[in-house]
DNA sequence: GAACCGATTGACTGGTCAGTCAGCCAGCTT
DNA sequence: AAGCTGGCTGACTGACCAGTCAATCGGTTC
């Protein structure tokens, strides 16, 4: 009775979303483009899922619960304050690496998107900023950064870099090989917080 | 007879659209929005633009190439790589804060839409990721600042830093005083050309 | 084997809007 | 005053698509 169905349904509905969102953009894309891919009826999508919209917001909450949580951990770790936001940096780039698709989608049409989908998230986007804004106050409490800079400013700037790198990635504006990913963590680290730090 | 109407619709109605647009987002205007808001009837958007798409067009445009004569005006200029970087995160700052619904429109609809609507401007806004690419590749032959950093992975972390600050105007998520302003153009000058310069 | 139940199907509906178009009217020309 | 021109009007249409729902299916229980 209580017995798993040998394929998860709803998990694949998922993943075809994250296909389609993610090629034709979510806008573009009909339900039936999403049933279409996952192989499925038009129907079923509606047994699983509210709406259209919360196909969306199901996949970026999964996720960017994990990215606060990663900063989080990160956070209460005894890392310098510089070594914090190059591990947060990072986690955001190989998340990217590793699965490119849904990133695309999440920054595409949520996180970019705060005027049309994306302002129902802000709160939980807004708490990605704060949880890196503590990191800057703590290091600057440390010494470790520039106190004249506003914390949460700098935490926007941090969080744009990155963000910007991953549009560049996405739209094929800059090269995403292997090496580049590497060199792109190094780079928002090195300049954010050379500029950061006291000279 | 070639005498211009005391009131130019065109523009009154490119106006409204402005208005609109940042009011409620390019999705969720109807043509018909536009219309009421510009005090004109429905059918006069389509005597003066082929579709609702070549409203914002229009408004993106117009914008965008004067943001890209600024840069080149201030690449030819004599000032230090530092200092054209400073004109060109004022030169934003200052259109932001002229015309905030006009740049909410442009950024939030068109440079962070890059999806949807975006994606026919992609051309434009590479382009002026390039001007400041050509910036900082100058600046690294002056020995102004490393050379171990690639230009446009430097000019995107540049111009995502400035975005991401805007944007948090826009939603509210960071202080916009008028003093904000003044902080916001040194803080993005002063952490990525800090980081960027040799020490 | 009959009753039951949740998963699955896909045709259909209702509402929304971008874009069209047939005609109106103010002002100018002759 | 008759005719013309082009800015201007707004009711209408055609297409599209999210969401509904009645029906079917396959497996389980008694």
């Amino acid at each position: 009775m209580a017995q798993a169905p040998p394929i998860d349904k709803r998990r694949q509905i998922l993943d075809a979303a994250i296909r389609v969102f993610a090629h034709q953009g979510f806008h573009a894309t009909r339900v039936s483009d999403i049933a279409d891919e996952a192989g499925v009826a038009y129907g079923l999508v509606y047994h699983y899922f509210k709406s259209k919209d919360e196909v969306l917001n199901e996949l970026f909450s999964q996720r960017w619960s994990l990215l606060l949580t990663a900063i989080e951990e990160t956070d209460g770790s005894s890392a310098t304050p510089r070594d914090k936001l190059a591990a947060v940096a990072a986690f955001i780039v190989e998340s990217y690496r590793h699965d490119p698709e849904l990133m695309q989608v999440i920054i595409v049409e949520v996180t970019r998107a705060a005027n049309s989908f994306g302002r129902t998230h802000l709160p939980e986007i807004r708490q990605a900023y704060e949880l890196i804004a503590k990191i800057v106050a703590d290091g600057q409490g440390l010494g470790a950064f520039r106190d004249d800079i506003d914390p949460i400013f700098a935490s926007m700037t941090f969080y744009g870099a990155i963000e910007q790198l991953l549009t560049g990635w996405i739209f094929d504006v800059i090269p995403s090989g292997d090496g580049d990913f590497e060199r792109a963590k190094e780079l928002v680290v090195t300049t954010v917080c050379d500029g950061l730090e006291p000279r």
